[in-house]
DNA sequence: CCAATTTTGTTCTCACGTTCACAAACTCCT
DNA sequence: AGGAGTTTGTGAACGTGAGAACAAAATTGG
Protein backbone atom coordinates (compact mmCIF):
# COMPACT_ATOMS: atom_id res chain seq x y z
CA UNK A 1 0.00 0.00 0.00
CA UNK A 2 2.61 2.47 0.92
CA UNK A 3 5.51 2.69 -1.45
CA UNK A 4 8.73 1.05 -0.53
CA UNK A 5 10.61 4.61 -0.56
CA UNK A 6 8.11 5.82 1.50
CA UNK A 7 8.53 3.34 4.33
CA UNK A 8 12.30 3.68 4.28
CA UNK A 9 11.80 7.31 4.61
CA UNK A 10 8.97 7.34 7.39
CA UNK A 11 11.74 7.05 9.72
CA UNK A 12 13.88 9.69 9.05
CA UNK A 13 11.05 11.84 9.57
CA UNK A 14 10.01 10.12 12.96
CA UNK A 15 13.27 10.98 14.36
CA UNK A 16 13.30 14.45 12.75
CA UNK A 17 9.72 14.88 14.61
CA UNK A 18 11.43 13.68 18.51
CA UNK A 19 14.41 16.24 17.64
CA UNK A 20 11.97 19.72 16.80
CA UNK A 21 9.91 18.02 19.95
CA UNK A 22 13.00 18.26 22.23
CA UNK A 23 13.51 21.40 21.04
CA UNK A 24 10.32 22.41 22.53
CA UNK A 25 8.74 22.97 18.89
CA UNK A 26 5.03 21.93 18.53
CA UNK A 27 4.13 22.87 15.36
CA UNK A 28 5.78 22.56 12.05
CA UNK A 29 5.10 23.13 8.39
CA UNK A 30 6.15 20.91 5.78
CA UNK A 31 8.81 22.92 4.72
CA UNK A 32 10.32 22.84 8.48
CA UNK A 33 10.23 18.99 8.66
CA UNK A 34 11.61 17.88 5.42
CA UNK A 35 14.85 20.21 5.59
CA UNK A 36 14.93 18.36 9.31
CA UNK A 37 14.73 15.33 7.20
CA UNK A 38 16.77 16.69 4.63
CA UNK A 39 14.27 16.05 2.05
CA UNK A 40 12.48 18.39 -0.38
CA UNK A 41 8.88 19.58 1.07
CA UNK A 42 7.13 18.07 -2.06
CA UNK A 43 8.79 14.61 -1.60
CA UNK A 44 7.28 14.91 2.66
CA UNK A 45 4.24 15.82 2.15
CA UNK A 46 3.38 13.25 -0.42
CA UNK A 47 4.77 10.25 1.88
CA UNK A 48 2.92 11.79 4.68
CA UNK A 49 -0.65 11.82 2.77
CA UNK A 50 0.34 8.31 1.91
CA UNK A 51 -1.00 7.94 5.48
CA UNK A 52 -3.75 10.09 5.79
CA UNK A 53 -4.76 14.01 6.63
CA UNK A 54 -3.01 14.84 9.97
CA UNK A 55 -2.25 18.13 8.56
CA UNK A 56 -3.84 21.11 8.75
CA UNK A 57 -3.65 23.72 5.98
CA UNK A 58 -2.67 27.10 6.54
CA UNK A 59 -0.94 26.00 9.76
CA UNK A 60 1.37 22.77 9.11
CA UNK A 61 1.52 19.88 11.35
CA UNK A 62 1.34 19.09 14.89
CA UNK A 63 5.24 17.49 15.97
CA UNK A 64 3.32 15.35 18.79
CA UNK A 65 0.62 14.13 17.16
CA UNK A 66 2.23 13.29 13.27
CA UNK A 67 4.92 11.64 15.50
CA UNK A 68 2.74 9.57 17.54
CA UNK A 69 0.91 8.61 13.50
CA UNK A 70 4.29 7.46 11.81
CA UNK A 71 5.36 5.11 15.10
CA UNK A 72 2.04 3.81 14.77
CA UNK A 73 2.14 3.39 11.24
CA UNK A 74 5.94 1.87 11.45
CA UNK A 75 4.91 -0.23 14.24
CA UNK A 76 7.43 1.20 16.82
CA UNK A 77 4.91 1.75 19.92
CA UNK A 78 5.40 -1.35 20.97
CA UNK A 79 8.33 -3.04 21.49
CA UNK A 80 10.30 -5.53 19.27
CA UNK A 81 12.14 -8.54 20.55
CA UNK A 82 15.35 -8.52 18.66
CA UNK A 83 18.09 -11.69 18.73
CA UNK A 84 21.46 -10.67 17.81
CA UNK A 85 23.96 -13.59 16.53
CA UNK A 86 27.47 -13.25 16.20
CA UNK A 87 28.80 -11.18 19.42
CA UNK A 88 32.37 -10.42 17.81
CA UNK A 89 33.38 -6.58 17.39
CA UNK A 90 30.27 -5.53 15.30
CA UNK A 91 27.86 -7.68 17.40
CA UNK A 92 29.52 -5.96 20.89
CA UNK A 93 28.57 -2.39 19.07
CA UNK A 94 25.27 -3.44 18.25
CA UNK A 95 24.60 -4.86 21.44
CA UNK A 96 25.74 -1.50 23.01
CA UNK A 97 24.30 0.80 20.67
CA UNK A 98 21.69 2.76 22.70
CA UNK A 99 19.19 3.53 19.23
CA UNK A 100 17.86 0.10 19.59
CA UNK A 101 16.48 0.27 22.95
CA UNK A 102 14.99 4.38 22.67
CA UNK A 103 12.97 3.32 19.36
CA UNK A 104 11.15 0.49 20.59
CA UNK A 105 13.68 -2.56 20.26
CA UNK A 106 14.99 -4.57 22.91
CA UNK A 107 17.46 -7.11 22.65
CA UNK A 108 16.28 -10.09 24.05
CA UNK A 109 19.52 -12.44 23.41
CA UNK A 110 22.81 -12.84 22.22
CA UNK A 111 24.18 -15.80 20.75
CA UNK A 112 27.49 -17.41 19.50
CA UNK A 113 29.01 -20.48 18.06
CA UNK A 114 32.15 -19.63 20.14
CA UNK A 115 32.28 -21.27 23.65
CA UNK A 116 35.21 -19.29 24.69
CA UNK A 117 32.27 -15.87 24.64
CA UNK A 118 29.80 -18.04 26.36
CA UNK A 119 28.85 -16.58 29.67
CA UNK A 120 30.43 -13.20 28.87
CA UNK A 121 28.09 -10.04 29.79
CA UNK A 122 27.77 -7.91 26.99
CA UNK A 123 25.72 -4.52 27.48
CA UNK A 124 24.05 -6.32 30.44
CA UNK A 125 23.31 -9.06 28.42
CA UNK A 126 24.65 -12.61 28.70
CA UNK A 127 26.10 -14.36 25.85
CA UNK A 128 24.45 -18.11 25.09
CA UNK A 129 24.79 -20.40 23.02
CA UNK A 130 23.73 -20.21 19.09
CA UNK A 131 21.56 -23.65 19.80
CA UNK A 132 19.81 -21.62 22.27
CA UNK A 133 17.79 -19.97 19.77
CA UNK A 134 14.62 -21.76 19.40
CA UNK A 135 13.95 -21.65 23.06
CA UNK A 136 14.60 -17.91 22.87
CA UNK A 137 12.30 -17.40 19.99
CA UNK A 138 9.28 -19.24 21.35
CA UNK A 139 9.71 -17.93 24.93
CA UNK A 140 10.20 -14.53 23.72
CA UNK A 141 8.13 -14.64 19.85
CA UNK A 142 10.37 -12.94 18.48
CA UNK A 143 10.21 -12.06 14.81
CA UNK A 144 13.48 -10.38 13.76
CA UNK A 145 17.37 -11.49 14.06
CA UNK A 146 20.28 -9.80 13.31
CA UNK A 147 22.99 -11.26 11.99
CA UNK A 148 26.78 -10.08 12.78
CA UNK A 149 28.74 -13.38 12.24
CA UNK A 150 31.41 -14.15 9.55
CA UNK A 151 30.34 -14.66 6.13
CA UNK A 152 30.38 -18.29 5.43
CA UNK A 153 28.05 -19.04 9.10
CA UNK A 154 25.48 -16.27 7.64
CA UNK A 155 23.42 -18.63 5.45
CA UNK A 156 23.47 -20.96 8.41
CA UNK A 157 22.06 -18.59 10.63
CA UNK A 158 19.72 -17.15 8.65
CA UNK A 159 18.51 -20.85 7.53
CA UNK A 160 17.89 -21.75 11.58
CA UNK A 161 16.24 -18.51 11.85
CA UNK A 162 14.14 -19.28 9.33
CA UNK A 163 13.40 -23.00 10.53
CA UNK A 164 12.66 -21.46 14.62
CA UNK A 165 9.99 -18.84 13.24
CA UNK A 166 11.85 -15.22 12.70
CA UNK A 167 10.66 -13.58 9.42
CA UNK A 168 12.82 -10.02 9.32
CA UNK A 169 16.77 -10.65 9.16
CA UNK A 170 18.79 -7.99 9.35
CA UNK A 171 22.42 -9.35 7.73
CA UNK A 172 25.53 -7.41 8.70
CA UNK A 173 27.55 -10.46 6.97
CA UNK A 174 29.10 -9.82 3.37
CA UNK A 175 27.14 -12.48 1.93
CA UNK A 176 23.87 -12.83 -0.21
CA UNK A 177 20.94 -14.71 1.55
CA UNK A 178 18.65 -17.27 0.05
CA UNK A 179 15.59 -16.78 2.53
CA UNK A 180 11.94 -18.83 1.28
CA UNK A 181 9.10 -16.22 0.49
CA UNK A 182 7.64 -14.04 3.36
CA UNK A 183 10.92 -13.90 5.14
CA UNK A 184 12.12 -10.37 4.79
CA UNK A 185 15.84 -9.67 4.80
CA UNK A 186 17.47 -6.28 4.85
CA UNK A 187 21.44 -6.20 4.07
CA UNK A 188 23.71 -3.63 5.46
CA UNK A 189 27.20 -4.01 3.90
CA UNK A 190 29.78 -1.55 4.85
CA UNK A 191 32.25 -2.79 2.71
CA UNK A 192 29.91 -1.81 -0.34
CA UNK A 193 29.16 1.76 1.02
CA UNK A 194 32.71 2.56 0.93
CA UNK A 195 33.47 1.37 -2.60
CA UNK A 196 30.37 3.19 -4.12
CA UNK A 197 32.14 6.13 -2.23
CA UNK A 198 34.91 5.07 -4.00
CA UNK A 199 33.45 4.80 -7.66
CA UNK A 200 32.00 8.99 -7.07
CA UNK A 201 35.71 9.55 -5.94
CA UNK A 202 37.43 8.49 -8.48
CA UNK A 203 35.22 10.40 -11.13
CA UNK A 204 35.61 13.56 -9.39
CA UNK A 205 40.00 13.00 -9.34
CA UNK A 206 39.83 13.00 -12.65
CA UNK A 207 37.89 10.22 -14.75
CA UNK A 208 40.58 8.08 -15.98
CA UNK A 209 42.13 5.46 -14.33
CA UNK A 210 43.73 7.29 -10.90
CA UNK A 211 42.71 7.20 -7.42
CA UNK A 212 44.20 8.62 -4.93
CA UNK A 213 47.14 6.84 -4.98
CA UNK A 214 47.17 7.04 -8.24
CA UNK A 215 47.36 10.54 -9.22
CA UNK A 216 49.94 11.21 -6.88
CA UNK A 217 51.80 8.65 -9.03
CA UNK A 218 51.22 10.65 -12.33
CA UNK A 219 52.96 13.40 -10.77
CA UNK A 220 55.93 11.96 -12.25
CA UNK A 221 55.51 12.05 -15.92
CA UNK A 222 53.70 10.04 -18.17
CA UNK A 223 56.66 8.40 -19.94
CA UNK A 224 58.36 6.12 -17.69
CA UNK B 1 26.74 8.12 -17.04
CA UNK B 2 26.38 4.72 -15.46
CA UNK B 3 23.40 4.27 -13.56
CA UNK B 4 23.30 4.85 -9.89
CA UNK B 5 21.38 1.62 -9.10
CA UNK B 6 23.57 -0.01 -11.13
CA UNK B 7 27.01 1.57 -9.04
CA UNK B 8 25.57 0.46 -6.02
CA UNK B 9 25.45 -3.27 -7.17
CA UNK B 10 28.95 -3.73 -9.15
CA UNK B 11 30.49 -4.08 -5.25
CA UNK B 12 27.70 -7.36 -5.23
CA UNK B 13 29.21 -8.58 -8.35
CA UNK B 14 33.09 -8.10 -7.70
CA UNK B 15 32.35 -10.13 -4.30
CA UNK B 16 30.31 -12.64 -6.06
CA UNK B 17 33.31 -13.07 -8.77
CA UNK B 18 36.11 -13.40 -6.26
CA UNK B 19 34.27 -16.06 -4.20
CA UNK B 20 33.40 -18.05 -7.61
CA UNK B 21 37.53 -17.53 -8.42
CA UNK B 22 38.49 -18.86 -4.96
CA UNK B 23 36.31 -21.91 -6.03
CA UNK B 24 38.50 -22.11 -9.03
CA UNK B 25 36.18 -21.37 -11.06
CA UNK B 26 37.33 -19.57 -14.10
CA UNK B 27 34.50 -18.76 -16.51
CA UNK B 28 30.65 -18.47 -15.76
CA UNK B 29 27.59 -17.38 -17.55
CA UNK B 30 25.18 -14.42 -16.37
CA UNK B 31 23.00 -16.92 -15.06
CA UNK B 32 25.97 -18.07 -12.92
CA UNK B 33 27.34 -15.01 -11.73
CA UNK B 34 23.59 -13.37 -11.31
CA UNK B 35 22.45 -16.17 -8.66
CA UNK B 36 25.63 -15.91 -7.02
CA UNK B 37 24.66 -12.34 -6.71
CA UNK B 38 20.97 -12.45 -5.88
CA UNK B 39 19.84 -10.86 -8.82
CA UNK B 40 18.35 -11.53 -11.79
CA UNK B 41 20.51 -12.54 -14.81
CA UNK B 42 18.88 -9.89 -17.14
CA UNK B 43 19.80 -6.95 -15.07
CA UNK B 44 22.94 -8.38 -14.40
CA UNK B 45 23.73 -8.50 -18.20
CA UNK B 46 22.63 -4.75 -18.13
CA UNK B 47 24.57 -3.72 -15.30
CA UNK B 48 27.41 -5.08 -17.05
CA UNK B 49 27.03 -3.41 -20.64
CA UNK B 50 27.38 0.03 -19.05
CA UNK B 51 30.88 -1.43 -18.81
CA UNK B 52 31.45 -2.31 -22.05
CA UNK B 53 31.35 -6.07 -23.52
CA UNK B 54 33.44 -8.42 -21.29
CA UNK B 55 31.64 -11.38 -22.07
CA UNK B 56 31.41 -13.77 -24.87
CA UNK B 57 28.42 -14.41 -26.74
CA UNK B 58 27.53 -17.96 -26.43
CA UNK B 59 30.80 -18.72 -23.48
CA UNK B 60 29.82 -16.21 -20.75
CA UNK B 61 32.50 -14.40 -18.76
CA UNK B 62 35.99 -14.67 -17.95
CA UNK B 63 35.75 -14.46 -13.95
CA UNK B 64 39.29 -13.00 -13.51
CA UNK B 65 39.06 -10.54 -16.10
CA UNK B 66 35.78 -9.33 -15.74
CA UNK B 67 36.29 -9.19 -12.07
CA UNK B 68 39.49 -6.64 -13.14
CA UNK B 69 37.23 -4.61 -15.12
CA UNK B 70 34.75 -4.07 -12.34
CA UNK B 71 37.60 -3.35 -10.15
CA UNK B 72 39.17 -1.26 -12.18
CA UNK B 73 35.41 0.88 -12.87
CA UNK B 74 34.48 1.13 -8.98
CA UNK B 75 38.36 2.56 -8.58
CA UNK B 76 39.56 -0.33 -6.28
CA UNK B 77 42.46 -1.39 -8.07
CA UNK B 78 44.25 1.29 -5.94
CA UNK B 79 44.18 1.78 -2.36
CA UNK B 80 42.17 4.28 -1.01
CA UNK B 81 43.36 6.13 2.91
CA UNK B 82 40.34 6.04 5.05
CA UNK B 83 39.88 8.14 8.07
CA UNK B 84 37.96 7.13 10.77
CA UNK B 85 36.49 9.63 13.11
CA UNK B 86 34.51 8.25 16.61
CA UNK B 87 36.48 5.61 18.50
CA UNK B 88 33.62 4.23 20.47
CA UNK B 89 31.92 0.49 20.11
CA UNK B 90 31.10 1.11 16.43
CA UNK B 91 34.43 2.97 15.61
CA UNK B 92 36.16 -0.25 17.32
CA UNK B 93 34.43 -2.29 15.09
CA UNK B 94 35.30 -0.84 11.98
CA UNK B 95 38.47 -0.04 12.81
CA UNK B 96 38.79 -4.10 13.33
CA UNK B 97 36.91 -4.72 10.26
CA UNK B 98 38.68 -6.74 7.40
CA UNK B 99 36.52 -6.08 4.65
CA UNK B 100 38.22 -2.72 4.50
CA UNK B 101 41.89 -3.66 3.88
CA UNK B 102 41.26 -6.60 1.70
CA UNK B 103 38.88 -3.95 -0.51
CA UNK B 104 41.31 -1.32 -1.23
CA UNK B 105 40.50 0.55 2.08
CA UNK B 106 43.34 1.80 4.26
CA UNK B 107 42.52 3.21 7.33
CA UNK B 108 45.27 4.92 7.72
CA UNK B 109 44.31 7.33 11.31
CA UNK B 110 41.53 6.78 14.02
CA UNK B 111 40.48 10.06 15.55
CA UNK B 112 38.37 11.18 18.82
CA UNK B 113 38.17 14.19 20.94
CA UNK B 114 38.01 12.46 23.98
CA UNK B 115 41.36 12.57 25.93
CA UNK B 116 40.87 9.26 27.66
CA UNK B 117 41.26 7.21 24.33
CA UNK B 118 43.74 8.92 22.60
CA UNK B 119 47.14 6.81 22.60
CA UNK B 120 44.88 3.81 23.17
CA UNK B 121 46.14 1.32 20.16
CA UNK B 122 43.10 -0.17 17.98
CA UNK B 123 43.62 -2.87 14.98
CA UNK B 124 47.17 -1.79 15.23
CA UNK B 125 46.33 2.12 14.62
CA UNK B 126 47.19 4.43 17.31
CA UNK B 127 44.02 6.71 18.55
CA UNK B 128 44.79 10.31 17.71
CA UNK B 129 43.19 13.78 19.01
CA UNK B 130 40.70 15.23 16.48
CA UNK B 131 42.59 18.29 15.71
CA UNK B 132 45.38 16.03 14.09
CA UNK B 133 42.62 15.58 11.27
CA UNK B 134 44.54 18.33 8.69
CA UNK B 135 47.78 16.99 8.88
CA UNK B 136 46.89 13.38 8.43
CA UNK B 137 44.42 14.43 5.38
CA UNK B 138 47.10 16.24 4.15
CA UNK B 139 50.14 13.90 4.18
CA UNK B 140 47.90 10.69 3.50
CA UNK B 141 45.84 12.85 0.60
CA UNK B 142 42.61 11.44 2.43
CA UNK B 143 39.40 11.80 0.66
CA UNK B 144 37.36 9.23 2.28
CA UNK B 145 36.01 9.73 5.95
CA UNK B 146 34.05 7.82 7.88
CA UNK B 147 31.84 9.32 11.09
CA UNK B 148 30.97 7.28 13.88
CA UNK B 149 30.92 9.56 16.39
CA UNK B 150 27.31 10.27 18.51
CA UNK B 151 24.69 12.21 16.30
CA UNK B 152 25.40 15.64 17.85
CA UNK B 153 28.90 15.29 17.32
CA UNK B 154 28.02 14.37 13.57
CA UNK B 155 27.89 17.77 11.87
CA UNK B 156 30.68 19.61 13.36
CA UNK B 157 32.75 16.57 12.20
CA UNK B 158 31.40 16.42 8.60
CA UNK B 159 32.58 20.38 8.95
CA UNK B 160 36.02 20.05 9.84
CA UNK B 161 36.37 16.90 7.61
CA UNK B 162 34.67 19.16 4.58
CA UNK B 163 37.01 21.83 5.27
CA UNK B 164 39.83 19.65 5.21
CA UNK B 165 39.26 18.96 1.62
CA UNK B 166 37.48 15.41 2.49
CA UNK B 167 35.07 14.86 -0.20
CA UNK B 168 33.70 11.69 0.35
CA UNK B 169 31.80 10.67 3.99
CA UNK B 170 30.33 7.45 4.94
CA UNK B 171 28.07 8.51 7.93
CA UNK B 172 27.04 5.96 10.96
CA UNK B 173 25.80 8.58 13.18
CA UNK B 174 21.77 9.12 12.96
CA UNK B 175 22.02 12.66 12.06
CA UNK B 176 20.60 14.18 8.68
CA UNK B 177 24.45 15.60 7.45
CA UNK B 178 24.37 18.90 5.05
CA UNK B 179 27.70 19.13 3.20
CA UNK B 180 28.47 21.93 -0.16
CA UNK B 181 27.75 20.59 -3.07
CA UNK B 182 30.24 18.51 -4.64
CA UNK B 183 30.71 16.10 -1.87
CA UNK B 184 29.02 13.06 -1.44
CA UNK B 185 27.26 11.34 2.02
CA UNK B 186 26.07 7.78 2.50
CA UNK B 187 23.91 6.86 5.50
CA UNK B 188 24.53 3.61 7.69
CA UNK B 189 21.33 3.74 9.96
CA UNK B 190 21.27 0.72 12.09
CA UNK B 191 17.61 1.37 13.76
CA UNK B 192 16.33 3.03 10.57
CA UNK B 193 16.67 -0.91 9.11
CA UNK B 194 15.20 -2.30 11.78
CA UNK B 195 12.50 0.10 11.94
CA UNK B 196 11.67 -0.78 8.08
CA UNK B 197 11.72 -4.32 9.20
CA UNK B 198 9.21 -3.84 11.71
CA UNK B 199 7.05 -1.51 9.62
CA UNK B 200 6.79 -4.91 7.29
CA UNK B 201 6.57 -7.63 10.36
CA UNK B 202 3.40 -5.33 11.64
CA UNK B 203 1.78 -5.95 8.41
CA UNK B 204 3.01 -9.70 8.02
CA UNK B 205 1.48 -10.04 11.77
CA UNK B 206 -2.01 -9.21 11.14
CA UNK B 207 -2.65 -6.03 9.45
CA UNK B 208 -3.96 -3.38 12.02
CA UNK B 209 -1.95 -1.56 14.82
CA UNK B 210 -0.12 -5.10 16.33
CA UNK B 211 2.99 -6.00 16.80
CA UNK B 212 4.37 -9.01 18.50
CA UNK B 213 3.95 -7.63 21.72
CA UNK B 214 0.31 -5.83 21.16
CA UNK B 215 -0.64 -9.57 19.59
CA UNK B 216 -0.36 -10.97 22.72
CA UNK B 217 -1.98 -8.27 24.53
CA UNK B 218 -4.90 -8.25 22.14
CA UNK B 219 -5.73 -11.93 24.00
CA UNK B 220 -7.52 -10.17 26.90
CA UNK B 221 -10.14 -8.94 25.08
CA UNK B 222 -11.61 -5.52 23.05
CA UNK B 223 -13.51 -4.04 25.81
CA UNK B 224 -11.45 -3.10 28.64
C1' DC C 1 32.14 -25.64 -44.19
C1' DC C 2 27.41 -25.41 -42.30
C1' DA C 3 23.57 -26.05 -39.11
C1' DA C 4 22.22 -26.32 -34.26
C1' DT C 5 22.91 -24.55 -29.74
C1' DT C 6 24.26 -21.48 -26.30
C1' DT C 7 24.71 -17.06 -24.30
C1' DT C 8 25.48 -12.18 -24.54
C1' DG C 9 24.05 -7.36 -25.53
C1' DT C 10 20.24 -4.46 -26.51
C1' DT C 11 15.63 -2.75 -27.44
C1' DC C 12 11.08 -2.02 -25.91
C1' DT C 13 7.56 -1.74 -22.54
C1' DC C 14 5.90 -1.06 -18.04
C1' DA C 15 6.05 0.27 -13.23
C1' DC C 16 7.85 3.15 -9.74
C1' DG C 17 9.52 7.36 -7.74
C1' DT C 18 10.30 12.36 -7.90
C1' DT C 19 9.06 16.97 -8.79
C1' DC C 20 6.10 20.68 -10.26
C1' DA C 21 2.07 23.22 -9.94
C1' DC C 22 -2.25 24.34 -8.21
C1' DA C 23 -6.81 24.01 -6.01
C1' DA C 24 -8.77 23.42 -1.41
C1' DA C 25 -8.83 24.76 3.23
C1' DC C 26 -7.46 27.10 7.19
C1' DT C 27 -5.97 31.45 9.93
C1' DC C 28 -5.40 36.29 10.70
C1' DC C 29 -6.33 40.99 10.31
C1' DT C 30 -9.29 44.74 9.39
C1' DA D 1 -17.95 39.20 8.06
C1' DG D 2 -14.75 39.11 4.37
C1' DG D 3 -10.47 39.32 1.96
C1' DA D 4 -5.42 38.47 2.05
C1' DG D 5 -2.03 35.33 3.02
C1' DT D 6 -0.40 30.47 4.26
C1' DT D 7 0.12 25.81 3.86
C1' DT D 8 -1.59 21.21 2.87
C1' DG D 9 -2.92 17.50 -0.23
C1' DT D 10 -3.01 15.83 -4.89
C1' DG D 11 -3.14 15.46 -10.00
C1' DA D 12 -0.13 15.46 -13.88
C1' DA D 13 4.41 15.43 -16.19
C1' DC D 14 8.90 13.66 -16.16
C1' DG D 15 12.82 10.72 -15.37
C1' DT D 16 14.85 6.44 -13.79
C1' DG D 17 14.91 1.51 -13.15
C1' DA D 18 13.27 -3.39 -13.94
C1' DG D 19 12.04 -7.19 -16.74
C1' DA D 20 10.75 -9.58 -20.98
C1' DA D 21 11.99 -10.72 -25.37
C1' DC D 22 14.87 -11.06 -29.21
C1' DA D 23 18.73 -10.43 -32.53
C1' DA D 24 23.78 -10.94 -32.90
C1' DA D 25 27.81 -13.63 -32.17
C1' DA D 26 30.30 -17.27 -30.53
C1' DT D 27 31.05 -22.59 -29.98
C1' DT D 28 30.23 -27.43 -31.11
C1' DG D 29 29.35 -31.39 -33.85
C1' DG D 30 28.90 -33.49 -38.20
Amino acid sequence: MIPEATVARLPVYLRALTALADNGIRTCSSEDLASAAGVNSAKLRKDLSYLGSYGTRGVGYDVDYLRYQIAREIGVTQDWPVVIVGIGNLGHALANYSGFRSRGFRVVALLDADPALIGQTVAGVEVQPFDDLEEIVRTHDVAIGVIATPAFAAQDVADRMVAMGITSILNFAPAVLTVPEGVDVRKVDLSIELQILAYHEQRKAGGATQGAAAAAAATDGGAA
